[in-house]
DNA sequence: CATGAATGAGACTTCATTCAT
DNA sequence: CATGAATGAAGTCTCATTCAT
C-alpha cells in the first residue's frame, strides 16, 4: 500500500475522477476522496495545493488524455467523411471506456472557478477552430460543396457530445462504428430523398 | 408599498435567474438574490421554502416558458425541412431574448438535486423522443429517406444546443434565420458534393 | 368577531395559554398564537409590548388567578388537617380545570428571561414561607408537633406540585378529594403501623 | 497535544452541563459551549451530531450517574425508614455535589425534543413505580401501614426532588443526614400529636 | 511523508418585530 | 385600531484547510 511517490498522486486523480463524476464538484468533500484512494485526508494536501487544484489537474489531465486519442497528423490525410468518422468512433470509444471522466469533462459545468472555466471555453473554442480549419480545408480540396465552416463545425462538434452525453448519462451502450459511420453517411449525404430537390436547396 | 403580494414572487425569479446564470446553484448566495432583487434575505422565504425550492421553481417555469414556444400543432403541418428551421429559429431566438435563463436551463449540469437531475434528464429525453417520432412520421411520408430515427434526433437536439451554448458562452449574435436555414440546408442535403457518390453511401 | 377592546387582549391571553402549553415558551411563534386567536399577527403588539412581555402577563395573570383560589382569610380558622385538606384539593381541581394554564405555571422551567425567573422563585419563596408561617402557628397552637417547619412546607408544597404534573403530563384523572383526605391522612398520622415504635422516633 | 480523541469528549460535556444549566437549552449556543469547553465551534460536531443530540446525550449521561447512586440491591434489604432516608440523602448529597447536572436533570422541562421529553416521562414512571413496588411490599411485611400506594410514592418521590429544587434554585445548603432523618421521621410517624386523635385518622 | 483531529469562516434558515396601508 | 408583508439579526451546521504528531 505505500507506493513509490506518483503512484499516490495518480490515486489520487483516480478517485477524484470518480467521485467529482458521481457526485459534481461542489457535493464532494476532499474527506470523500482521501476515502476513496485510501489515503488520509491530509494526504491529498501534499500533492494538490487545495480542492480547485485538485480538480484543474484531474481536468486538465483528462482533457490532454482525450485529445491524445485523436491522433492528427494521419487524420489530415483521410478524406473527410472518414475524418468524421474517425473523431465520432474515437469520442464514442473514450466515452464507453471512460464513463467517469467523460462525465466530468462533457457535464461538469458549475464552474468551480472562473478561471478554470474560461481555460476550458478557450479549449473548445480552440477544438471548433481546428475542426473549421479542416472544413475549410476539405472545401478548397472540393472534398465538400462550399458552405458555412463555423455552423458545419458546431454540428459536428455538437454531435459527437451529444453521442457521449446519451452514454454518460442515459447509460446507453452505443456501437461506435455503426454511430461513426451513420452519422457519417447522415452528414455527407443528408437526410433527403436521394435525387429529389430539396427546397431550400435554392437557398438565400 | 407594503402589500403587493405579486410581482415580488416573480422579482425574486427575475434575480435568481441572473445570479444562478452568472455563478451557478453553489455558489449563489441567497443573500446575493436578494440583493439583486432589492429585497431582505428573509423575504425570498415569503415566496420559496428554501434556496434548492426557488431554483426548481425558477428552473421549471423557464423550461415551461422556453417548451411555450414551439407550437407543436402548426409545427406537426410543416415539411420536415421547415420543421427543422423553425424548430432552430425558436431555439437561436430564444437564447438570444433570454441569455440568462439559457444559460441555466442548458448548462447548470451540477445536480443541486438528483430529483430535479432526473426530471430535466426526463424531460430531454421526451423531447428527444418527440423529434425521434417526427422523423419516423416524416421517413414514412418519404419526406426524408429511411435511416437511423434515434441518431438523427440526437444530431439535431444537439446542434441546437450547440447553437446555444454559443451564444450564451461565448457570447455570438448568431442570426436566427441564417443559421435555421443554412443548418436545415445540411441537414437535409448533406456537405458532399452534389451529384458525387459519397463512399459511405452504400452503407454497412 | 370585533370585540370591544379588552375582549380582545383576553383572547390573546387564552391563546396564548393554549399555545405556550402545548409548545413551551421558545417553541412557539407569535404568528400561531395570533392564528389561535384568530386575529392579525401584528394585532399581538398592540396589547402587549413583546413576545415576553406577553408571557409575563399572562404567567403572572395566572398565578394570581391560582392564588385567588386559596382563601387565606376562612383557611386560616381551619384546624391543620383541613387546611392541607383544603390546599391539595383546590390545587387539584385547579389542576384539573386549567391543565393548560396549570402546565405553564408549573412545568415551564427554561427561564425566558432572567427577570421573570426570579420573580417566580420569589413567588414561590413567599408561598412556601407562608406556608411554613402557618406551621408555626399550628405548632405554637399544639395542633401539630414540635418539627422542622421549614422540611415540613416543602414537602407539602411539593406534594401537591407533583399531584398537579401528575394530572398534566400523564393526564390521570386524580379525584380531588379522595387525593385531599388520603394525604391529609399521611402526612398527619405518617405511615408506620399505629402504636408501633418507629426506630427514627428517638433520634437527633 | 492533537491526537487525544477521548477525553474532549467528556470536556464538551462538562462544558454543557455548565451552560445548558446556567441558560437553558434554548438559550445555550454551540459557540458559548465550545468557548467553556476552549474548543472551537467544529469540534462538537465531530462527537456530537447536533445540539440536540449532545443535550440528551448529555442528559442520558447525567441520568444514568444519578441512578447509579442508589444502590438497588442493598436498599431492598433495609426497613422503610431507612430506605427513605437512604434515598433522600443519596438525592440531596447528589444534588449538592452536582449543582448544575442537577439542574439540567430535574428542571430543564422545555421538552427541546418531544422524543426526549417522552423518554424522560417514562423513566420518571419508572422510578415513581419502583418505589410503589417498594412501598407493597413494605405493606406487605407489615412495616407500614395498608395505604395508597400511589399516593405515597408520589409523596416521596415530590419531596425529594423539592429538596434538590431548593439547593439548586435558592442556592441552599442542606445537611443531607438532618433532612433525611427529619424527612423520613415526619413520613412515618406524622406531624399530628403523638396519641392525639386525628379526625381524619378514622377517614372515609 | 502521512495523518486526522481541530478549526472557523461562511451559508442557510427562522422568527420577533416593524410599519405602510 | 388592525393587519401581514417585509426585514435582518442571530443561530446551527458544513467542510476546506491546517498542523502537531
Amino acid at each position: 500500500m505505500k507506493k513509490p511517490k506518483e503512484g499516490k498522486r495518480q490515486r489520487i486523480i483516480v478517485a477524484a475522477i470518480k467521485i467529482f463524476s458521481r457526485n459534481g464538484y461542489h457535493n464532494t468533500k476532499m474527506e470523500d476522496i482521501a476515502a476513496e484512494a485510501e489515503i488520509g485526508k491530509g494526504t491529498i494536501y501534499e500533492y494538490f495545493s487545495s480542492k480547485i487544484n485538485l480538480f484543474q489537474s484531474m481536468f486538465e489531465g483528462g482533457l490532454e488524455y482525450y485529445h491524445a486519442k485523436f491522433d492528427t497528423d494521419k487524420m489530415e490525410m483521410l478524406p473527410f467523411n472518414e475524418y468524421i468518422q474517425v473523431l465520432t468512433e474515437a469520442h464514442i470509444k473514450f466515452c464507453l471506456a471512460n464513463k467517469e471522466l467523460a462525465r466530468v469533462l462533457f457535464l461538469e459545468k458549475e464552474a468551480p472557478d472562473k478561471e478554470l472555466l474560461e481555460w476550458v471555453i478557450n479549449i473548445r473554442s480552440a477544438k471548433i477552430e481546428n475542426v473549421r480549419k479542416r472544413i475549410l480545408k476539405s472545401i478548397e480540396r472540393q472534398e465538400i460543396r462550399s458552405l458555412d465552416s463555423s455552423i458545419l463545425s458546431y454540428i459536428i462538434q455538437a454531435t459527437m457530445i451529444s453521442f457521449g452525453i446519451s452514454i454518460i448519462v442515459e447509460d446507453k451502450n452505443l456501437d461506435p462504428e455503426y454511430y461513426a459511420e451513420k452519422y457519417s453517411d447522415i452528414i455527407m449525404n443528408g437526410i433527403g430523398r436521394k435525387g429529389a430537390e430539396m427546397p431550400s436547396g435554392g437557398g438565400v
